[in-house]
This record gives structure tokens, C-alpha cells and sequence, in this order.
DNA sequence: GGATGGATTGGCT
DNA sequence: GCCAATCCATCCA
């Protein structure tokens, strides 16, 4: 494990091409600051171990496929830096970090990840009882389980990647290697299903499942 | 104003 | 393997 410093990563990290920004976030790590209801505050820490690209006008399965321009695709138009959040199913907040040029539309999906051993240290014993009751107990096989675990939702919506956000990402030395597969979850999407646009963490552990 | 369905998950057959 | 949960963005009238 890296032990040297840790760099939190700028917003202009995330204006590079979606697929290099969606490949170099695999063993990245997802910061989330929390105010316990005891006024304690923690800083969970989540190392990234699958993520998807979503490319923009040209992708079926992207909300702004074909220019598609409303207020909820508003933000993909923004610069790279910027967080978007949407809730599916009507149940599970899907975290979304915007890449690439502004007006150019795509992003990239938190699909899984697990909690690094410096959120051990810090989760209160609350949490970490009700960890103990899950098969996997630091690992978050599912974009819709990491966001929950995170307790990141629309609130989100819009705010830079920042430590201003309370959620940001930081940068620790770790490169894993990392393999690329259909994403999940576009059956709709035609041809685009196929793409490999589903970056990973090679044989972890904590991918999501398929 | 009404209908439709989804970048998922967990529970049950 | 099948399906309900549960909200709301988006599309169509």
C-alpha cells in the first residue's frame, strides 16, 4: 500500500478524454466527508475498482446521446470536474464525474469499490457494526451500493470534484492493472452494448456483478 | 397532464 | 431466473 502523500486531484484532471480519465480512476480514491450525528467528522475513503465511460452525442447508451440537451443532461455539457448524480429505478443515486471538454457531453460511472484501511481507522463503531453484517463488508460491488454507503445523492448534483463537494478524489500512487469489458446494464443501447467502455480493476474482488 | 421506463438491487420461486 | 420497489426525467398529446 502507498504510504508517501496522497494528492487530491483538480478538476482539470478530469478534462482529458473519457476513456483515459475513466481508465486512470481504477485505483484512484473516492473521498467522502461525513458529519456523524455526534458532530464527529470522518473522511471515508473508497479505492475506485470499476468504472464506465459514457461517450457523449455518439453513444446510445449516454443521456446526451444524439445532443439530447435538459435540465437534468444540462451538466454533461460542462467542462470535465464536475459531479453529475441521477437517481434510477427510483432507487439508486448514480455517481457520474464529468469528463472531458466543455460541450463535448460524457462521463464517467462509479460502478464498485472498497474501503481502504484508513476508513477503518475512522468509520464509527456504528457503521462498522452494520459492515459487519454484509458478506463483504468493505467491498461496494454496484454503483447504487457505493453511492448508498457514501451517502451521496442529487445534493451533489452540479458541485465541483473537489474537498469543497465533501467528495473528491485523490491520487496515492496505486496503479493496478486494469482490463476493459461490456459495460452493464444497456441492453437498450444496440451495438453500443458491446463497446468496451467498462474499465477494471483486473480480478478484484469488488466488481460488480455479470 | 398522462404515460413510460430506466447506467439497479435484493428477495423469492 | 423472475420480478417488485419507487421516483421522476422525458416524451407525447
Amino acid at each position: 500500500m502507498s504510504t508517501a502523500s496522497s494528492t487530491v486531484l483538480e478538476p482539470s484532471w478530469f478534462t482529458r478524454p473519457t476513456c483515459v480519465v475513466a481508465a486512470d480512476l481504477v485505483g484512484k480514491v473516492l473521498c467522502r466527508k461525513l458529519i456523524d450525528t455526534d458532530g464527529t467528522v470522518k473522511v471515508l475513503r473508497m479505492r475506485i475498482s470499476e468504472t464506465e465511460a459514457y461517450i457523449g452525442q455518439d453513444d446510445p447508451a449516454c443521456h446526451s446521446h444524439a445532443g439530447t440537451r435538459t435540465a437534468r443532461t444540462e451538466i454533461m455539457y460542462e467542462q470535465g470536474g464536475v459531479f453529475y448524480v441521477y437517481l434510477t429505478y427510483g432507487v439508486h443515486h448514480m455517481l457520474n464525474l464529468i469528463s472531458g471538454a466543455a460541450e463535448s457531453p460524457e462521463s464517467v460511472l462509479i460502478r464498485a469499490g472498497f474501503l481502504t484501511e484508513d476508513s477503518d481507522r475512522l468509520v464509527d463503531e456504528q457503521l462498522l457494526n452494520s459492515d459487519k453484517q454484509l458478506s463483504h463488508p468493505k467491498q461496494f460491488a454496484g454503483p447504487g451500493k457505493l453511492t448508498k454507503r457514501l451517502q451521496i445523492d442529487r445534493d451533489l448534483y452540479g458541485k465541483p470534484i473537489s474537498p469543497s463537494s465533501e467528495v473528491w478524489i485523490e491520487d496515492d500512487g496505486c496503479h493496478p492493472p486494469v482490463s476493459l469489458r461490456p459495460r452493464i446494464g444497456i441492453d437498450y443501447a444496440g451495438d453500443a452494448k458491446d463497446w468496451l467502455l467498462r474499465y477494471i480493476w483486473t480480478d478484484h474482488p469488488s466488481l460488480s456483478k455479470k
